[in-house]
DNA sequence: GCAAGTGTTATTGTATGACAAATAAAAAAC
DNA sequence: GTTTTTTATTTGTCATACAATAACACTTGC
C-alpha cells in the first residue's frame, strides 16, 4: 500500500479495515453488501473507479476487477463516460452465492425466512415429483444414504449437513440442470431455521418421519405422493419457525 | 494491438475473430461459450492468464478482466501457482442470463427444449398461486394490460412480447425475490417456442383462452384455479412442441 | 430563436511493466 | 525415509499512459 494519494480532508467517507485473502475479492464483497443494504438503489451512479479507489485505498485496477465481479452477478452495468449503475432488481443474480448471502444479512431474519420458505413451497414440491419419476439407481442410493445419515445422527451439526445432503440429492435426482441453482435456497433456507432453533430440534423425530415418507415416495416412483409429502414436510418447518419468538434477535 | 509476442509457431491454437465492443466482455463470452460447450471440463485448469493473452492477442489486464467476471458467474475460480480452475457444475450460475445463453447454444435444441418446459412445469404453477394471493391492485393491472396487448397483437413480434410480458408480470406478482431469477428460464422456454413455431402459432387463440383462465383465477384470488390454469396452459406449449418436426434443424 | 454540427471533458477501456504473495514441486538436509 | 529449504510458476496488486466513448456545453448557420 504505497498508495501517496491519500484522501486528505473530510470527505474520506468510509473507514478501511483493510482484510484477509485477495483484495478484489474483498472489495467486490463491500461493494455488492452495500448495494445490497439499499444504499445504491438500482438506476443509481456509484462512485467512479478512481474514487472508490482513493475511498479504500486501493489501486484503479483492483476496483475494476471487484467491479467486473458485480457485473457478473448482475448488480453492475459500466458504460465510457457515464460509470457503473446499479443494474435493476430483476437483472441480480440473488441465487448467486455471494448474493444470496448479502441478500440475506441486508434484511432481517423472519422476512428471509418467510421468502425462503415461501419459494421452496413453490418448487420442492414439483422437484420431489420429478425425483421421484427420473431419478437413477445411483441417484436413489444417495437419498438413502442421506436418509440413514439422518436417522442416525447424534448431533445437530451432523442432523443439518444429513438434511441439506438430503434435499441436494433429491435435487439432483430431478436431474434438470435449469433447477440446480434453486438448492442454494434450500441450503439457505435449512441454515436459518438451524439459526432459530439452534438447539436440538423438539420435532426432530416428526422431521424425520416425514422425510422417509419422501423416499418411499421416490423409491415406488409415486409422483403425487412426493409431491404430497414435500408439501408436508415444509408444513412442518413452517410450524417450527412459528414457534420460535418473533422477536429472538 | 501493437502486442509483439504472437505466437510464432504451430502451437497458435486459435482463430481470433476480432470483435465488437468492449474487449473484456468479448473474451469472458468467448471462454464462457468454450466452458459451456465442454472444452474445459469441471475440475480442467485452463490456459493461465498470459496464455490467453497470447491465444486472443489481449494484455494480461483484459485477460483478467474477463476471468473476474466469469468467477462472477462461479464458473471459475482462482488461485495462484494453481491458475483457473472449472468449478463443479453445481456452482455455476446456470440462471445467469449469459450463462443460460452459453448453455443453450452449447445444447440442441430439443433437449433445451425439454428442459425449460420441465422447469416451467415445476416453477410456475406455484408462481401463479403465489400471485393469485398475493398480487397487487398495481401488478394485477400490469398482468390485465398485457393481456390485453397479447389480444390485441397483429403480428407475430408482439404477440411473443406480450406473452413474455404475461409471465413477467405474473411472476412479479407473486412478490417473491427468491423467485425472480427463473423469469430468466420463462424467457428462454418462449423465445425457443417461437423459434420453433416461426409462424403465426396455429393455436394462438387457444393459448389466449388459457391465458385468460389465469387472469380471471389471480382476479379471484383463487390459487388452486390459477395453479390448475397455468398447468393447462403449459400442457398446451407442450403439444405445440410436439406438433413440430423433431427433426427440424 | 433554434437546429445541427462541433468540440470539450469525464469516465471507462486497454496496454505495459514491475513487483508481491502464494504455493506446488523440486531439491537439500537430516 | 522424512523433514526442511529452495525454487519456480501463477495469480494478485500497483502505477502510468493513452484510447474510446458519449454526455454536455458551445458554436455556427439559418
Amino acid at each position: 500500500m504505497t498508495n501517496k494519494k491519500l484522501l486528505d480532508g473530510p470527505l474520506s467517507v468510509k473507514p478501511r479495515p483493510r482484510p484477509t485473502g485477495n483484495l478484489h475479492d474483498w472489495l467486490a464483497r463491500s461493494i455488492g453488501e452495500r448495494i445490497l443494504a439499499g444504499e445504491f438503489v438500482p438506476g443509481a451512479l456509484l462512485p467512479n473507479e478512481a474514487a472508490w479507489g482513493r475511498i479504500y485505498d486501493v489501486s484503479r485496477t483492483a476496483v475494476r476487477e471487484a467491479i467486473k465481479t458485480l457485473t457478473g452477478k448482475g448488480l453492475l452495468l459500466s458504460r465510457p463516460k457515464i460509470g457503473s449503475r446499479v443494474e435493476p432488481r430483476d437483472r441480480w443474480n440473488l441465487l448467486d452465492r455471494d448474493v444470496l448471502t448479502w441478500h440475506r444479512s441486508a434484511i432481517d431474519r423472519r422476512s428471509f425466512a418467510a421468502s425462503t420458505q415461501e419459494a421452496r413451497r413453490v418448487i420442492e414440491p414439483g422437484v420431489a415429483a420429478l425425483a421421484a419419476r427420473k431419478r437413477t439407481v445411483e441417484q436413489l442410493d444417495r437419498l438413502i444414504a442421506a436418509m440413514e445419515a439422518m436417522r442416525n445422527a447424534k448431533s445437530v451439526q451432523v442432523n443439518v449437513a444429513a438434511d441439506l445432503e438430503f434435499h441436494e440429492a433429491l435435487l439432483q435426482a430431478a436431474n434438470n440442470d435449469l433447477l440446480m441453482p434453486f438448492g442454494i435456497i434450500i441450503e439457505q433456507a435449512l441454515r436459518n431455521l438451524f439459526d432459530y432453533t439452534s438447539q436440538r430440534n423438539p420435532r426432530l423425530s416428526i422431521a424425520i418421519k416425514l422425510h422417509e415418507k419422501i423416499v418411499h415416495a421416490v423409491i415406488d416412483q409415486d409422483m403425487e405422493a412426493a409431491r404430497q409429502a414435500m408439501l408436508r414436510l415444509i408444513d412442518d418447518t413452517d410450524a417450527v419457525i412459528a414457534a420460535t419468538s418473533p422477536l429472538k434477535k
